[in-house]
DNA sequence: ATAATAGTGTCTCTTAGACAATATTTC
DNA sequence: GAAATATTGTCTAAGAGACACTATTAT
């Protein structure tokens, strides 16, 4: 636009934050924490914080990644989630935020008190269901809903497991964040003859009862065709 | 996190940018502009402005579409794309831009002169296959492959037909943003068959040539169950 | 009548979902 | 052996894609 200036108007501050997904004993869990200041001391929150100068808004939130996991960005998957901006939102002052979506295997419990006051895991529904610092209920809603969509026409299931996994820990992850049951042995069935969804990756497991598992790999392809459909008619 | 302050780091710009498709020709086409002044001058950029003090972030996309096409916002599909804020994507200053993708019916020519210089539609192809602006290609390329993803479980195809449209407009849509030819008699089975992608608008078009088609209206479902998916195996 | 476009029906193949049957382990 | 889990197979119904056929208009 001629003569649009981006100087010309009152500051505007630029975050990132983050919601943070994993499965927990078979239920969808995410990362939050408990604000240790004013505004919205004591409540509920995402992690996030300020985009640096000089800092792209993916790395912003890999680094409040790094911070909250101590993981690098490589082990957890990352994306942009949307952005938020209501004037309001934050009383302090106009700040948008850029949220970022991150789905990771079942992790070891976060450090505890370096620059974050008391971060833990909660189960998702939990959370949903209680009130929430700014915006981030909606945020945490958007990003759930992201997960549960992108499980059904992207291999996406196999960001929430360890690098080498079974079917049945794929199958629960799929049970967690969609909520419902899924018959093991039409899933298997579909993960294993969907092209590329899964590579093979040799030996088996045991050390539980019934007939060890094969294991699998996150397979090449980054569409699943035919994808894996939630029940709808 | 304790102890951050959004306003201890240096200014960021925040802006609204627009993908703004619609078909014309039988061809997925674009809004640009042409830029009257540095940065990129001369060069083509997608519409934009910054996000005023007050407004929501998706009022300034509004805002913005109405500058362009004069349309309110109703009468277009207006939802947020993502964000874009590599630092040096702009070289006067940290500016994050957040896209939105909108999709409007074949419209008259933008207004010309007003406060943009020389808007027009172009044939996504050509653009892509240009240089932009900024990090419009990768915007652009995004908000495509976003109207292509969504064409497919949702039914967002009616937002670019008018009110009221026959089943071969909607067909040409999909051959359009796909860039595929597709059977007008399975095309026209699947549409009106899948629950809520269409609600019949009764009277029958006529005025060309062949038997006149039924129209209808964009339907109720929000998802398309089961989804028109692209070819695949 | 002819061409053109709209709409329906039919056939085949693939896939989803229900569920029987078999395989391989631990207890 | 019994119980638990993994894996394969079978049956049925629904949907996709190919394509014949009918319907209704303009010229």
């Amino acid at each position: 636009m001629p003569g649009y200036d981006p100087r010309a108007y009152p500051p505007v501050a630029v975050t990132a934050d983050l919601v943070l997904l994993t499965i927990r004993d078979d239920r969808l869990a995410v990362l939050v924490i408990r604000r240790g200041e004013p505004p919205f001391q004591g409540q509920l929150a995402l992690p996030g914080g300020s985009v640096r100068p000089g800092e792209t808004l993916a790395g912003a939130a890999a680094r409040e990644l790094a911070e909250e996991t101590g993981l690098a960005a490589g082990t957890v998957h990352l994306e942009q989630l949307a952005s938020y901006g209501d004037p309001g939102r934050d009383p302090r002052m106009r700040v948008v935020t850029v949220a970022y979506l991150a789905l990771a295997p079942d992790l070891p419990l976060p450090r505890a008190g370096t620059d974050t006051a008391e971060a833990r895991w909660a189960p998702a529904g939990d959370i949903l269901a209680a009130a929430m610092a700014f915006d981030h209920h909606q945020i945490l809603a958007d990003g759930i809903e992201r997960a549960r969509a992108k499980l059904e026409y992207t291999p996406l299931a196999a960001a929430f497991c360890p690098p080498q996994f079974t079917i049945t820990q794929l199958r629960r992850v799929y049970e967690a964040v969609w909520g419902t049951a899924l018959d093991p042995r039409n899933f298997h069935r579909k993960a294993t003859r969907t092209p590329g969804f899964l590579s093979p990756a040799g030996s088996a497991t045991a050390g539980h009862r019934g007939r060890p598992a094969r294991l699998y790999r996150k397979g090449p392809a980054t569409l699943l065709y035919p994808p894996v459909l939630r029940a709808g008619s």
